[in-house]
DNA sequence: ATAGGGTTAG
């Protein structure tokens, strides 16, 4: 018997032990699913990570440590080790896992780490699907074209298949592009791989040609063997283009449904807004036994989120969650974002927190879900916290958070956003140009809103409708309306949203006539208008007192358009009522209505009766009014007790009596001389407070209403204002002679009787107070007046 | 070591 042969020297050393280990459990596929092999392999490669840090280098199970750890997603640990060596192989795992993850930059910088004579096919590929993946398609070329440059290095027909699946990110990519790819594809042999073919047949499919969906299909019969991809990729192409019904027999056609198609055909159910058709392919899924699976699940619950079935949505998280132990951690992550959206958006963004806790793994898509959840909800301070807490940010988490701002009212913050992403070196989008534009606009900084107008241009956005519809109002917000109109006309797709814009600009600045003339010729052009254009139209003919046409648009609206008004419509319509000074009129519109009257339809009441001095409906309207209000949360002065002064004073409900009511909604009743040169400062100023209070967090859901800015006003306007603090508070004129006890947090001037209200907080502090003619300065609860200009 | 399609955030 021959003796075994000798070990090779070195074999059983530590490296060599673990090199085998690593290599059995990264091999160990079909465990893959299981948590608890990311666990161990996680555990293993830290546990060797630690042992190995006094072993001599050893290329080989570094490759392996970093394999492991990519599978394990412990991303970082897995980068660490790869800088030491930025050696292609470990390189082109890192750029795939990253890429998976959706972090792009950080994915390519592995690809920029290796030196170019290192680089072979393989990292390319990786990298142009990693662009791919990303919808960058340029980029994604000049990759390929590095790799035909380098003469050395061949594609292969994984480059030509990440290729194929990157040019379809192009924009208004052609019939004659794709044969053009075709063709080189042939010409290097790839053409009859299976992938390949699918990459062709979905860029067929991305052709708005009429005729691509031809080309696409010969590709597909031509095919020797085809697989679920082949058709999902038909069904998505089909839906892309609009085209469910063709989408559909291509799902009918299939023999053998792989489940990808169902879940291809129902998410583009889902896309199209066909929800009951999606159910519908839901419920045949379940009782045909087709295996249900993660995607299965992200489109029905994204179906359920968006049409707003929140209790179907809960029914299918229940079946879900007794699936769970089947999940993956990755696998379950799309169906836990979506789980996100759908608590956020039926308005449970406490449940919707609690899911995205608990989740074992999150990605961008998460962060962002969360984030939008919280702007959505309108908890600011909750989303800056998540934004600034966000482990990596994409464009959408900015946009997300820009766009928060404005709608918020922080337009300073979202401006001040806007440029620490440029200085972070991060590309906004047209989106989030469109909300630093909306920005400029309600800040009425026209200049700043022009610049950012020359960078859009510059950056190849002109296109964009979010962005030019946010110009146009931007233009007709600053009073630049013939630029607005300009923007209108030159805009290449306008959309309903535009059109609603442009008849805003006009309205707002007392072109009714040419207000209703536009939106004639909108619905001329076979735009449907929808509830917001009636809302435009009902405020254009609210600034230019057109009364009667108010009511036909108002009756056309719910006899044309079958648009049932909503309480915002009867707001203008008793509003514009109310200026004409027919408040009998409004009071009988109230009682016509389809719904009990609500705070701001008492609002609209009230104000039309200090137009036309009808005290006994105002008295009645502000009863309702202050008993709608919710009771005030104990920082702010109490309403109540200065209502009962202002009765007791025998001044209630005085025309041109502005009041406040404090509590979880604070009004501030400005009357104010819009005519007056400075008077937008105010209005702006106010809005900053309102702002600057949510922000500091003083009453959560505060919302600062202000009324009567219209240019037949002729009072004071009143602000106060701190250097340090902008204080929320509202203002009280009360007529002369009238004596009003102070209140703990109320001071009175002495001198034009003007009742300030501040938060505890300010009390003590320094408060400068201007009105448009004089100026009050309180200071140890004194009070001097004096003429401001 | 890399690939094609479908899911989630606006």
């Amino acid at each position: 018997m021959p003796p075994p042969p000798a070990r090779p020297q070195g074999v059983t050393s530590l490296p060599h032990q673990c090199s085998v280990l690593l290599r059995r459990l990264a091999a160990s596929r079909s465990l893959t699913s299981s948590s608890f092999l990311r666990a161990l392999r996680c555990l293993h490669a830290r546990l060797l990570t630690s042992a190995l840090l006094h072993a001599p280098p050893h290329p080989h199970l570094t490759l392996r440590l970093i394999h492991l750890y990519t599978l394990s997603g412990d991303l970082p640990a897995a980068a660490t080790l790869f800088r030491a060596d930025p050696c292609p192989v470990a390189a082109t795992s890192l750029v795939a896992a990253y890429a998976a993850a959706g972090r792009l930059p950080a994915a390519v910088s592995f690809f920029d780490a290796v030196p170019q004579a290192r680089r072979d096919t393989v990292l390319h590929n990786a990298v142009i699907s990693a662009y791919a993946r990303a919808s960058h398609a340029a980029p994604a070329v000049a990759v390929f074209r590095s790799l035909l440059a380098s003469g050395s290095l061949r594609p292969d027909d994984y480059s030509f298949t990440a290729l194929l699946s990157a040019a379809g990110h192009l924009p208004n990519i052609s019939v004659r592009h794709c044969a053009q790819l075709q063709c080189s594809v042939l010409k290097s042999g790839a053409g009859g791989v299976l992938s390949v073919s699918n990459a062709l047949v979905a860029l067929y499919m991305k052709c708005e040609a009429l005729e691509a969906t031809r080309d696409a299909r010969k590709v597909l019969d031509e095919m020797p063997d085809k697989d679920a991809l082949t058709w999902t990729t038909m069904v998505v192409g089909y839906v892309r283009r609009g085209d469910v019904g063709a989408a559909r027999s291509v799902f009918e056609e299939v023999d053998v449904k792989f489940d990808v198609v169902w879940n291809a055909m129902i998410s583009g159910y889902v896309h199209s807004g066909m929800v009951v058709e999606a159910f519908e392919l839901f419920r045949r899924m379940v009782l045909e036994r087709v295996p249900l699976d993660e995607f299965t699940f992200t489109s029905v619950l994204s179906a359920c989120a968006n049409a707003g079935f929140f209790a179907h949505g809960k029914s299918v998280h229940g079946q879900i969650t007794r699936l769970q132990p089947n999940f993956v951690p990755e696998a379950a992550l799309p169906v836990n974002n979506a789980l996100v959206t759908l608590y956020s958006k039926c308005g449970n963004i406490a449940v919707a927190r609690r899911i995205f806790d608990n989740m074992k793994s999150k990605d961008v898509v998460s962060w962002n879900t969360i984030l939008s959840g919280y702007v959505e909800s309108s908890c600011l301070d909750k989303a800056v916290e998540v934004f600034e807490e966000m482990p990596y940010k994409n464009e959408l988490s900015w946009m997300v958070m820009v766009s928060g701002y404005v709608h918020g009212g922080f337009s300073e913050d979202a401006l001040k956003l806007f440029n620490r992403m440029r200085a972070e070196d991060v590309k906004p989008c047209d989106y989030t140009y469109a909300g630093a534009i909306s920005a400029c606009g309600e800040l009425g900084s026209l200049k700043h809103g022009k610049q950012l107008h020359g960078h859009l241009v510059q950056l190849g956005f002109e296109g964009s409708n979010s962005a030019g519809n946010a110009l146009i109002t931007m233009y007709a917000r600053c009073g630049a309306v013939k630029e607005a109109h300009l923007m209108f006309l030159v805009m290449p797709n306008i959309d309903s949203v535009s059109w609603n814009a442009m008849i805003s600009a006009l309205g707002q600045h007392g072109h009714g006539r040419e207000a209703l003339e536009l939106f004639d010729r909108m619905v001329a052009e076979g735009i449907y208008p929808d509830r917001i254009s009636f809302l435009t139209v009902l405020t254009a003919c609210n600034h230019s007192g057109l009364v009667d046409e108010g009511f036909q648009y108002f009756e056309s609206m719910k006899r044309d358009f079958g648009i049932i008004p909503g309480e915002d419509h009867y707001t203008r319509l008793i509003d514009l009522l109310g200026r004409a000074g027919r408040i009998g009129e409004a009071r009988d519109l109230i009682k016509t209505m389809p719904f009990e009257p609500t705070p701001s339809i008492w609002e609209a009441i009230l104000s039309g009766c200090r137009t036309s001095g009808d005290m006994e409906l105002g008295a009645h309207a502000a009863d309702q009014l202050f008993k709608m209000t919710p009771q005030h949360d104990g920082r702010w002065v109490d309403a109540a007790r200065v209502r009962k002064l202002m009765r007791d004073r025998g001044v209630k409900k005085e025309p041109g009596c502005s009041w406040i009511e404090a509590g979880n909604k604070v009004h501030v009743f400005v009357v104010g001389d819009t005519k007056h040169p400075e008077a937008h400062k105010v209005y702006k100023f106010l809005e900053m407070v309102g702002a600057r209070m949510r922000k500091l967090g003083y009453v959560p859901d505060t919302k600062v209403v202000l009324h009567d800015m219209e240019p037949h006003q002729k009072e004071h306007i009143l602000f106060a204002h701190s250097e340090r603090l902008a204080v929320g508070f509202g203002l009280l004129k009360l007529p002369p002679g009238a004596t009003v006890t102070v209140l703990k947090n109320l001071r009175i001037c002495d001198d034009c009787h003007a009742v300030m209200m501040f938060m505890s907080k300010a009390v003590g502090r320094e408060i400068v107070v201007r009105d448009v003619r004089r100026f009050h300065h309180f200071k140890d609860g004194e009070c001097s007046c004096g003429n401001y200009w």
